[in-house]
DNA sequence: TTTGCTAATTATCTTTTGTTAATCCTTGAG
DNA sequence: CTCAAGGATTAACAAAAGATAATTAGCAAA
């Protein structure tokens, strides 16, 4: 039976993809599932899988000095999620990978999706774009940090992500803002008690 | 007479060049100078030209709704400096990028660039390498945010960048690190009575 | 329902930062 | 040498954030 969510998934991966590059990443890509708690990458990990979250939520974070774990980023639905270290850097992981929630996702490898590429030229582009989206993405968070101060750093926050503030703890927000829980609490009263 | 500080320049870009690659950016690139206040680009900008700064110092800033200029980053010697916005994301320039010092500097248009690339594929690697070391550059900068405080941030600012020190002011710095030069200051004045 | 666990909030206190303005320093032009 | 300008420091105060602990809220298992 044909796996439709399968291919929307891959569909959705990037612009400009044709049925014909998707049903040449379909073959290739296999799924896979894990429960809530379960790790794709672990710190120290050089594994080279690629992971498109097709349902599900999945955190990084690294063990401060303290020994308390600080989340870095989230990613859910139709985010690929790849142990960057050892793909872009030919690093061990320096993060964990922490399914939040019971996660359903495609994987293939990223050399063998390689050789794909190489063999699909058209598929380089998209690569591309994907690997721009990044540092995009990279480049504004560090706007935010170094332009807004924490309580508009939360704003900013909801805005671009409203479908996460319902699915992930504030502790781990927190910590993405670079501010403790605490003080994320107080924010959030401070902004409920201006709307009024 | 051949122009040995342009040579050197392009070996430092990235790293696998050989002398045949060397030579063949060598003689598509020109040599620009500018002044101290001189702009590279403005804000608004769309320009492709990409420089490989040889001597001086560059910053990148943008104006908030207080009208204030806050410094995002700086460039020096053997740093590229590009209109990201326009190179990467097809946009309009957000940054203004300022001569802090007189600079020289090595200079191609991107799409000529690109021309070069695709005539001699080994060039390729090397701008992958390129964007690498910025996707991680980025990568760090955020995590500085997230798991350091504005003193640690400064420390390790110190370490990683300790040839700028004594060229970039104070408050240029501080906007890097997301806080007020006068803070800024009063970390300075910390640090140096833990010293003693 | 009760119990137990974890997250979120609140309280209290300390430390740090932001803001504004004044003062000090350095430096380059005249 | 003097003066002007901008950067750095300091002062003083208000606001926010960090740390720690206590309390509350939500939720799932017994």
């Amino acid at each position: 039976m044909i796996d439709f969510s399968k291919i929307k998934s891959i569909y959705k991966l990037g612009r400009n993809l044709d049925l014909g590059d998707v049903q040449v990443l379909f073959s290739a890509a296999g799924k896979k599932s894990f429960d809530q708690g379960d790790y794709l990458f672990r710190q120290g990990s050089k594994s080279r899988m690629v992971y498109l979250i097709t349902k599900g939520l999945v955190r990084t974070f690294k063990i401060n000095e303290r020994g308390e774990e600080i989340s870095i980023k989230v990613f859910s639905e139709h985010q690929i999620v790849a142990n960057i270290h050892a793909l872009m850097f030919d690093q061990e992981s320096e993060y964990n990978y922490e399914c939040m929630e019971a996660v359903s996702a495609i994987c293939i490898d990223y050399d063998q999706l390689q050789q794909i590429i190489d063999k699909h030229p058209k598929l380089e582009k998209n690569r591309k774009y994907i690997l721009q989206r990044l540092l995009k993405e990279s480049f504004k968070r560090v706007e935010s940090f170094v332009l807004l101060n924490p309580e508009e750093r939360y704003l900013k926050f909801i805005e671009d992500n409203p479908g996460l503030m319902n699915r992930v703890p504030n502790k781990y927000i927190a910590n993405m803002l670079g501010i403790t829980p605490v003080s994320l609490s107080r924010i959030r009263k401070r902004i409920a008690e201006k709307k009024r």
